[in-house]
RNA sequence: GCGCGUUUAGCUCAGUGGUAGAGCGUCACAUUGACAUUGUGAAGGCCGAAGGUUCAAUCCCUUCAACGCGCACCA
């Protein structure tokens, strides 16, 4: 593979010319599979599982700065010597991918009742394959060096095997149920969702005091205050709280409900807040999480009122039919005029909203399958505060903990079609997408088979699990990072990675989260068509430094075009001084220090700080400090100072020092920016040369 | 309401108990010698506000504000 520097190099550096071929070359040397790396029987694994995006549309800047990070880890990791495996794949992501390819469909006017549920799966199927396919191209453009050989889809036949042998196991251990409970429901999508699958928005409504009279004494009332007037229909008591002194004699007594002429107690319970409204509140038992579980501590009875389309039952006796609202204004005007309304304030709540849709939440009572989650949370707590499991930054393990401190029961059952079944008789729903993914650091690796790849050697479950770093984002800490634990627990009896680190949250311009749905996604091939693979790498991590959120900014793309170009011209530079001069590999690292001029010895010194400093930050996840480091030894130290003054002389040493300067700045800056430092290593004078992504990882020497 | 994070140059962000830094942008000058995707230099900041500790605070403490996030409430 020697080229002649002048047919090698030609300014500016142009990334096009470059980066298809050098990946095509990793690609063929068959190196992103560890089976084939050149190490010993006994070399340490490092496995890292990709996040599987989902495959509702096209990556964005997001994706590219996570795939990014994991590319630096597993890039630093190979070349250290280690069997390193990075396992890409997609997620099905139910619920969203649903609805993309249902908005699809409506354009055509067609909806998915049109279709039915084997053509509109086979819709789905067409969208997944579309877009599984362009995502995993997008991320080898970015010279992600995943094993692609090991790609897994969620619904791949062997996934789909693990989790229904991980749901039999918790069925079979009592730890899944089937109740009829209060859920939260999405209209629009027409099922179930999880307490976490929520977005609460902060919006006006009205506050409206409701008289309820008492039966003995029908001129007194309990005045209840409520945004929901629609939902008394359904009401099964009055609740206040024990220590509040204004109801204290009325507890137990008999109020009348408006509307439908129904006795109902009132009753005491300390989850009620005093200082709300007039401290005294409706209970309906059927539409509301928290009032379900008052009615079960007071054998309450549940009447459902809202069903599953929104539309008011048959038990709302004058709303029947009629949607919310318009039930609504129905019973807010019947109690104004049985003069039963005391008042109305404007208030400032928050609203639950479908995460996927954005339709407002009701909470209806429904049969659903749900999984207990008291045991599973413990573990998963535990793996983290007994330091088995630390995030990075750890202020995150206090978001982790929290919500595993005070889960409810994870309702895992959905009304929906794309998905996998819930593998029982007479059962249509699918099961929510996230207990899938929570089986995918194990399930990825052919869980729950543990037979032997080949002859005598170990499975890729033996040898690959446990990981050791998840990469990932915060939004998903817990619907996903959670039940990653406690299902690794559960299934393999160990941890499915011991570092958690979570990659700030890429903002665009104008503050907001980059997301496909919000429109405020860039594709990030746009952008190495505009940079270079490198350049869109570089400029990612550039502006990574640490904190939670980074508003992403095109500029440090263009820097880090400019420092492509000046590497590849500092590259020119020193392959033209040393034209002719070829060191075997095995010595070249070697140079007597104590023998050299100041420069020299001065150049060398710094570049062993860098190389410390470098391998130290990528350790810390401190990814955009360790390029800082490396641009400005490049860029300060290696060509504004020791190159020029390198133009003043023609010595030996001068150009080992060049020489090996260059290589070993290839080295360290390979997992950063790896298409550039790969073609500059082919025209490297080095005798013995390998391709650089397994070449040997520089260690400052002490 | 509770908690966490952020607030530094026009923009995106580093940083330190003692004259404040980078990238991009701007301005001036420099062009045959690796690189104009360059080089040299310059302008540009009461380091969110107010108190406090200290010889000294952008940094430590307190309070406040704005923004972001999580939790609770969301009757």
């Amino acid at each position: 593979m020697s080229q002649k520097i002048s047919d090698a190099f030609s300014a500016p550096y142009d990334p096009k010319k470059v980066e298809k071929t050098v990946y095509r070359r990793w690609e063929e040397s068959g190196f992103f599979n560890p089976n084939n790396l050149p190490i010993a029987d006994n070399a340490k694994t490092f496995t890292m599982m990709l996040p599987p995006p989902n495959v509702t549309g096209v990556l964005h800047m997001g994706h590219a700065l996570n795939a990014t990070v994991q590319d630096i880890l597993i890039r630093k990791k190979r070349m250290e010597g280690y069997r390193a495996l990075w396992v890409p794949g997609t997620d099905h992501a139910g619920i969203a991918t649903q609805n993309v390819v249902e908005k699809d469909l409506k354009k055509q006017g067609v909806s998915r009742h049109d279709l039915g549920r084997e053509k509109f799966l086979e819709k789905v199927w067409e969208w997944k394959e579309k877009y599984g396919n362009i995502i995993l191209d997008q991320l080898k453009t970015l010279g992600a060096s995943c094993d692609w050989s090991r790609t897994v889809f969620t619904m791949d036949d062997s996934y789909k095997k693990a989790v229904e042998t991980a749901f039999k196991h918790y069925y079979e251990k009592g730890l899944i149920y089937q109740g009829e409970r209060v859920i939260n429901w999405c209209t629009r999508c027409a099922t179930s969702l999880s307490d976490l699958e929520l977005e609460y928005k902060e919006e006006k409504g009205t506050l409206y005091y409701i008289k309820y009279p008492l039966k003995d004494n029908p001129a007194t009332f309990v005045v209840v205050a409520t945004t929901r007037p629609e939902t008394m229909l359904g009401d099964t008591a009055v609740a206040v709280h024990p220590d509040d002194a204004r109801y204290k004699t009325l507890v137990g007594k008999t109020l009348m409900l408006p509307i439908q002429e129904k006795e109902i107690p009132l009753i005491a319970d300390s989850a009620v807040e005093k200082e709300f409204g007039t401290g005294a509140v409706k209970v309906t038992p059927a539409h509301s999480i928290a009032d379900f579980e008052i009615g079960e501590r007071h054998r309450l009875p549940l009447v459902k009122v809202i069903d599953e389309r929104g539309k008011m039952t048959q038990e709302s006796r004058i709303c029947e039919g009629l949607n919310t609202q318009d039930c609504r204004v129905k019973v807010v005007e019947t109690l104004k005029a049985a003069g039963l309304l005391e008042k109305e304030e404007p208030l400032i709540h928050n609203v639950a909203h479908c995460y996927r849709c954005d339709k407002v939440i009701e909470q209806i009572l429904s049969k659903q399958w749900f999984v207990k989650m008291d045991g599973l949370a413990k573990k998963a707590a535990d793996a983290v505060r007994s330091g088995a499991v630390s995030f990075y930054p750890k202020n995150f393990e206090k978001l982790y903990l929290d919500w595993l401190d005070n889960t409810r029961d994870w309702c895992i059952s959905r009304q929906i079609w794309w998905g996998h079944k819930i593998p029982l008789e007479g059962v249509d729903d699918v099961l929510d997408t996230w207990f899938s993914s929570a089986l995918w650091p194990f399930a990825a690796l052919g869980w729950p088979s543990f037979a032997k790849a080949s002859e005598g050697k170990p499975s890729d479950l033996e040898r690959f699990y446990p990981t050791q770093v998840l990469s990932t984002g915060r939004d998903i800490i817990n619907l996903w990072v959670s039940r990653m634990i406690f299902s690794g627990l559960e299934f393999m009896r160990e941890i499915p990675f011991s570092n958690v680190y979570i990659n700030p949250t890429v903002l665009a311009k104008d503050g907001r989260r980059m997301s496909k749905s919000l429109g405020t996604g860039i594709d990030p091939l746009v952008l190495v068509e505009k940079y270079g693979a490198d350049a869109t790498r570089f400029g990612l991590i550039w502006q990574m430094m640490g904190v939670q959120d980074m508003h992403f900014s095109e500029e440090h793309l263009l820097a880090g075009k400019k420092f492509s170009n000046k590497l590849w011209n500092i590259a020119r530079f020193v392959l033209q001084q040393t034209e002719n001069f070829e060191i075997r590999n095995s010595k070249f690292e070697k140079i007597q220090r104590a023998k050299l001029e100041k420069p020299e010895r001065e150049i060398l010194e710094k570049l062993e700080q860098t190389i410390q400093s470098v391998h130290d930050d990528i350790d810390a996840f401190k990814f955009g400090q360790a390029l800082h480091t490396l641009y400005d030894f490049v860029w300060h130290d290696f060509a504004d100072v020791y190159i020029e003054h390198a133009k003043t002389k023609d010595t030996h040493n001068a150009k080992r020092v060049l020489s090996f300067t260059l290589a070993a700045v290839l080295k360290l800056l390979h997992p950063f920016m790896p298409f550039i430092t790969e073609e500059i290593w082919t025209s490297m004078p080095i005798a013995e040369k390998k391709l650089l992504m397994i070449e040997t990882w520089p260690t400052a020497s002490s």
